[in-house]
DNA sequence: CTTCATATACCTAATTCTAGGTATACGATT
DNA sequence: AATCGTATACCTAGAATTAGGTATATGAAG
């Protein structure tokens, strides 16, 4: 029985060499690809059913973790591999929690891609090797909780993401320098990122 | 007469990828492949002798921009066609000016990539059309005049935007950390920006 | 009632950043 | 030769940030 897999990356020359390579590997058969998430919802709407989706985390129209919220949502037997560029903790954490069962970076060797698609196959969450052991200790232990922000957070975010400092903030919002303070705290704790650089990379890179 | 292609990509995906799409094409032979400069120049010393280069830009060991330098100085006649994720103009202006041919972006389709080829071993330049022509606009304006923030100063500016530290720009540049806090000062005073939040804002503003 | 999530606030201490200043080296230009 | 732009490096000191911890208040839910 062949493991049917759609591929969803908005570079198309990744999606193609993907297909070619892929589809020289007994067991595992492309039916289909895409270059954003609408394209595959296009193709589940056909009728498609893929066992599972290879899915870029940075994509246009609808973005990675989006996509996969949708498909897990409306979808649920369709098992979602993410592929990414780089191991950062937010995208790990983000793609995870929207019900990824694997992830990966795109520097792997084609064979331990087979060796991931076998195992999230056969029900089991695959990271590839080279993601550090604390990013997947954190995600099993952070796992029970959703890193959402609050109204508030999202709110000191879109400040920080303009330059201002703690201070400059406590002014606007009429609150104590430390409130901010305790705020940024728990968004670098949420996001997991170290740095305010981070974090405004962070939002222009998922929010906007 | 067979086009001889080596492809340097530091994500093996890719390349499995890339080498499995193009050795189907007629007119097209991959010769080689590696993961970073430093392979690229073993092949080489080993009498390896490609008409063009596949060279992406962000690698470990030896990167993409040292690479081309080394490359032009020393096998003039071997052409670089550039690979970024990015349409980022400091990595178009680094790799152009570095001696590429040519500067194609991850996301074009593969008859694109072709086409790129040909055109180079014709001895043409060429971007590829999904790059703004105000880049292309920008790279031969910009191409007899200096820029008004030094290469450094970009590279620097660019490190900012993923989130690393003065410290952590310095262990990856060899560089002091009051050499970095020195670059940074001058970009501040530069462009009148007091935070490296407001800078990491700029960036996103009106670079990407 | 208790519990939980969110908001507000504070303290401590280490790290990082900013901004003022200093300096030398090198290559290109005049 | 001098000058200039760029790169590299350093020092000082204050401001800002991060990360650990503490706490209370309020509204909603069980």
């Amino acid at each position: 029985m062949e493991i049917k897999l759609i591929i969803i990356d908005d570079h198309k020359l990744f999606v193609d060499g993907l297909i070619a390579v892929l589809n020289n590997e007994i067991g595992i058969k492309v039916i289909g690809s895409g270059n954003n998430g609408s394209e595959l919802f296009k193709l589940l709407e056909k009728g498609m059913r893929p066992d599972i989706v290879l899915l870029d985390i940075n994509m246009p129209i609808l973005d990675g973790v989006s996509t996969t919220k949708l498909l897990t949502k409306n979808y649920p037997k369709i098992k979602v591999l993410a592929l990414s560029m780089h191991e950062l903790s937010i995208d790990v954490t983000e793609m995870l929690d929207a019900g990824a069962k694997g992830y990966i970076t795109k520097d792997i060797e084609t064979n331990e891609l087979i060796t991931a698609i076998h195992a999230i196959k056969k029900g089991e969450q695959y990271f590839s090797e080279n993601l550090p052991k604390d990013i997947k200790k954190w995600f099993y232990k952070e796992h029970s909780t959703k890193p959402y922000l609050t109204r508030r957070e999202k709110e000191i975010l879109n400040l920080l993401a303009n330059g201002r400092t703690s201070l400059q903030m406590a002014e606007k919002l009429k609150l104590s320098r430390y409130t901010i303070d305790t705020h940024r705290k728990n968004i670098h704790k949420k996001l997991g990122i170290k740095t305010n650089t981070g974090l405004v990379n962070y939002i222009f890179k998922n929010i906007e």
